[in-house]
Order: C-alpha cells, then structure tokens, then sequence
RNA sequence: GGUCUCGUGGCCGAGCGGUUAGGCAGAGGUCUGCAAAACCUUGUACAGCGGUUCGAUUCCGCUCGAGACCUCCA
C-alpha cells in the first residue's frame, strides 16, 4: 500500500508517486496560523486536511515528522504601513503584552482543534523563538549577493534571483508580468524592484515587537519563519511543504528563494496546497459578514447559523469534499452531512454486535482494497467515505440478516471499518461527552422494561406515552427484534 | 487589468472518452400494533455554442457565469 500513494504535487502540477527522501521517514511542514484572532473556519481547513495526511502517512507507516509553526511575531499588515505588526497592533488596541495576545490565541486555536480531533504536531515552533535563526538566513543570503540594505532593512534581490534560477516555478509567475502588474504602493521606494519581498524590516518607533540586528532594530520578514524553521527541524530538503491556495503566492514562492540561496535548493520535494472555504458561495471574509468562528458554529451563535454545528460535523464536512476544492458553508448542506454522519455512527455501533455466520455474503477484501484505492489517489477522501457507506449498508443488512459475513470477514470489517473512520478520518464519537452513566443504563433499563409489560399487554397508550415522553427528553427508542434499543440524540 | 481554477440531478459532492459514485432530501415498497430505524426499488445531471471522435459530462476552442491569487488573510 505504502508504494502506491500518488499526491497532487504544486510545483509539478501533476500527481506523482510518492516516494519519501528517507524510506521510513517523512518529513512535513505546513504553515500554522497567525495568532492574532479567533479560530475560525479558515483555520479548519488547512488543520484538517493535514491532520488527515499526517494520520495516513502514520498509517502507512511512515515515521512522520509534522512540524506546524505559530506565527506570533505578525506579519507586516501591508507594505504601506510604517511597519507595523498586526500582533502589536492587537495589543495596543487591547492594552496588553503582544506575547500575551499571542499566547491567548495561541491557546485558543489548540482548544479549536482539539475539539476538531485535529492531532498536535510534533514540533509546533513559534517565530518569535526563531529569531536568530531567521537572522542567519538574512546573513547568508546577503553574503551570497541576493539581497541588499535599504534604510536599516534587507531586501531580496527578485531580479538577480530570476537570471540565475527561475522564478516563479511553484505560482507560475513570471517576473516581468509581475512587475508591470504591481500596483502603485506607499514604502516601496526602498526597493530597487516592486517584486523585491523583505527579508528585515527596520522597526518604525511605535512598533512594539522588535530584535536588535546588524542591520537596525526591526523584525524578521514575513516569509523568513517559515524557510528558517522548516530548515532547523527538517533539513535542506524534506518531504511535504503544505499550506492553503492563500499561501502560495507569494509566500511560498519567495520560501523556495530563500532557501535556494541559503541552502542550495528548493527546500521540498513535493508541496501541497489545500483549496479555500466559502460560505453561501462566498469567499469568506471579515468585511462580508460571513465570517465565522469555529466556537460559533459549536455554539450556532452566528446569525447565519441555523443550529449548532458539532466539531465532528465540521470535520467530516470539510473530508467529504476534496482536500484541492473549495467547499461550500450553508445550513443545508451541513444537516445533510449531520444526518450522514450520525448513520455512520450508528453503523460503527452495530458493528460491534454483529454476529458471524457460516459464509459471507459480501466481500470484505474488495471493499478494503477500494479504500486504499481512495487514499492513496491523493487522499480521496469523498470516494472514501462513499464505500464507507458502502460497509455501512452491509453492516445494516447483516444486522437484519439480509447479508451474512463469517468470523474472518467481520472481524477484517471492524478492523478495517474503524481504521479509516477513527484512525484516518479522525472522526471521534460525541454522544460520550453527554452519555450514559450506570446510573441512566439502570433507569433505562428499567422504564423499558415496564414499556415492553405494557406491550405485551397491547397497552398502546402506555407504550406510546413512554416513548413520546423519552423523545422529548431527546432519547430515541426503537423497538427491534430482540427488544428495545435507546440512544441518546445531539 | 494580469495569472489561474471551477461551472455536475432539489441541496452537497466525486468521477470518467462508451458501464451505478456517495450523502441528504423526494417517491414507491418490505418490516412493524403504530412509529422510528433499517433494507429494496426509483431520478433520462453534467452552464451554453461549436469542433475532434464510431461515441464527450469527460479532449479542444469560444461565450456566459462563479471564485482564487496578484494586497493582511487559511
């Protein structure tokens, strides 16, 4: 299985085998998130999709180092700005520490994906810890030639760049195109070049978050964490560079300049970018309206919102589509996915109380097979999920007796079943969190048994009065033929 | 304006040069005291117009529409 993945390589824009630089090891780096703000869907996506590639390449068995940075040094808001930071910005407004501000988002994100099931990296370095590492880098490309002092900050040299390599290989750009396209910003005299990016800017008085250099008092350029980070953990060169669409332009581009300067080549053999959320069919934004945290779509306070949405229904929304397309937000949408998730569910339970039979009919193996097929297509989670309803369907009609399986099948069924929802997908059951407890298993028991008296004795009132009343206290009763069964709806 | 992507049945969302994606919703049926659930059956979808082809939703061109990046953003 392991040699059959095929990924969706940027640089090459074409699927290509997947063969890792060492044979038992992948190295990954994926862009975290600027922590300035809330956790909000945007966050989601790119947390998911590479939660999901992490968790397969485990699976695969692949030892994976997955490195995520937090960006708590702030980007430059703009180049017209005096330079300053949006996490100093945040901090002014809210008279306290940046790093406090960092901190709190910071913390706030990891709650998010931890209700997302999205696992922790194995290294999460923050910017702010980097900085000498990011100053080295400045050095390096400055001995090198490719950059120069402008006013107390370096800028990278595009155009020397592009004639000794290309430019431009992992967007598609081309430097003179580019150039004639830039528009017309405040602050750019210090650049010989529009298309030339900041390596090390000079920090403007006002700017709280700044580091003494060779070159001024300032802070690192904005695309420089990433190379100096994904350097120091995972080397020259590594497997995996991933990140949204977003990023891929320029900040990817002027990565890869970086760190063929500093360190002799494009730092990643294969990159991958996840695609975009809209909501309506809206990109989402702050200004649109449409912009949602995740805490109000677990909450449904958002005005947009129907209803709550649970963290695992995000999560299995965002995996029934493509990881390379845009997927779209609407109520709709997410109750449709709501009401498939919960049969999903409720087939995994079954599973446990299948019974086996003597003879099969159903084929387990080719089901199976159909799964890698899936995954190993550049991780196909929306095929996927369709021959997971697939074995849901089987598991149902064994439960009626409508479909057999033997001890070897049910058993590859459950392990094969839970392996890709749980351990793959990373779907987790919620019901827990407002279960049972002995004491309601007793009481259900119990109230139960006096409705199947009741029925017994064809006192439908009794039984029907029972059930509605359950309903209403959301417990759902379902009269089969081994008795009644009950499960807590969200 | 430049670069690029996409346009699939009521909704979401895969895919492919000729054969059922899947989920949700709808219709009919089986089961059931009823209900729920489950299972079975059911939908002549591929933006429009041309072209290539024995054959195109799938390839090419144009038109229309939507979106992304180029500017902080995942």
């Amino acid at each position: 299985m392991k040699d059959n993945l095929v990924v969706f390589n940027t640089l090459s824009r074409k699927k290509e085998a997947f063969k890792s630089i060492n044979p038992h090891r992948v190295g990954m780096y994926v862009c975290g998130p600027t922590v300035y703000g809330d956790p909000h869907l945007g966050h989601a996506r790119p947390s998911i999709t590479f939660d999901l590639i992490f968790r397969y390449l485990e699976h695969l068995g692949y030892k994976v180092r997955y490195v995520r940075n937090v960006t708590d040094v702030g980007h430059l808001e703009n180049d017209a700005d005096e330079g300053e930071d949006k996490i100093a910005k945040k901090a002014r407004l809210e008279q306290i520490e940046p790093m406090e501000v960092a901190q709190y988002y910071t913390d706030s994100y990891h709650f998010a994906m931890d209700k997302l099931n999205v696992k922790r990296p194995s290294i999460e370095p923050r910017a702010s810890g980097h900085i000498i590492e990011q100053m080295e880098i400045v050095e390096q490309i400055l001995e090198a030639g490719y950059a120069y002092e402008s006013n107390g900050s370096i800028y990278f040299d595009v155009e020397k760049y592009d004639k000794n390599y290309k430019y431009g290989v992992l967007s598609g750009r081309v430097l003179e195109e580019l150039i004639a396209n830039t528009r017309t910003l405040d602050g750019q005299d210090e650049k010989r070049n529009p298309a030339d990016f900041a390596l090390w800017k000079k920090a403007s008085p006002e700017h709280i978050m700044r580091w003494k250099s060779p070159w001024s008092v300032g802070f690192p350029g904005w695309h420089l964490e990433c190379s100096a980070m994904s350097h120091k953990y995972l080397g020259d060169e590594f497997d995996i560079h991933g990140g949204g669409m977003d990023l891929l332009f320029p900040h990817h581009e002027s990565e890869i300049c970086q760190s063929q300067i500093a360190h002799g080549q494009n730092p990643a053999k294969y990159w991958i970018h996840n695609n975009m959320i809209t909501v309506n069919g809206q990109k989402m934004g702050k200004s649109l309206g449409n912009f949602i945290n995740l805490e109000e779509f677990f909450e449904g306070s958002h005005k947009l919102l129907e209803k709550a949405y649970s963290p695992m229904t995000i999560r299995f929304f965002i995996l029934q589509a493509h990881y390379r397309s845009t997927v779209d937000f609407s109520n709709e949408a997410l109750q449709a996915t709501e009401r498939g998730l919960s049969r999903l569910m409720q087939a995994s339970e079954t599973l446990e109380k299948l019974k086996a039979s003597d003879k099969s009919t159903e084929n387990v193996q080719e089901l199976k097979s159909a799964m890698y097929e899936a995954m190993n297509d550049d991780f196909n989670t929306p095929i996927l999920i369709a021959h997971l309803f697939e074995a849901v369907r089987i598991i149902n009609s064994v439960k009626d007796n409508k479909a057999y399986l033997t001890e070897t099948d049910l058993n590859e069924l459950k392990s094969v079943f839970n392996t890709f929802v749980f351990d793959i997908l990373g779907m987790k059951k919620e019901s827990d969190e407002s279960g049972s407890n002995q004491i309601t298993e007793g009481l259900m028991e119990l109230i139960l048994d006096i409705r199947a008296k009741a029925k017994e004795n064809k006192d439908w009132t009794t039984s029907d009065s029972i059930r509605n009343k359950l309903n209403q206290l959301n417990i759902n009763v379902k009269d089969t033929k081994d008795g009644a069964e009950w499960s807590i709806e969200n």
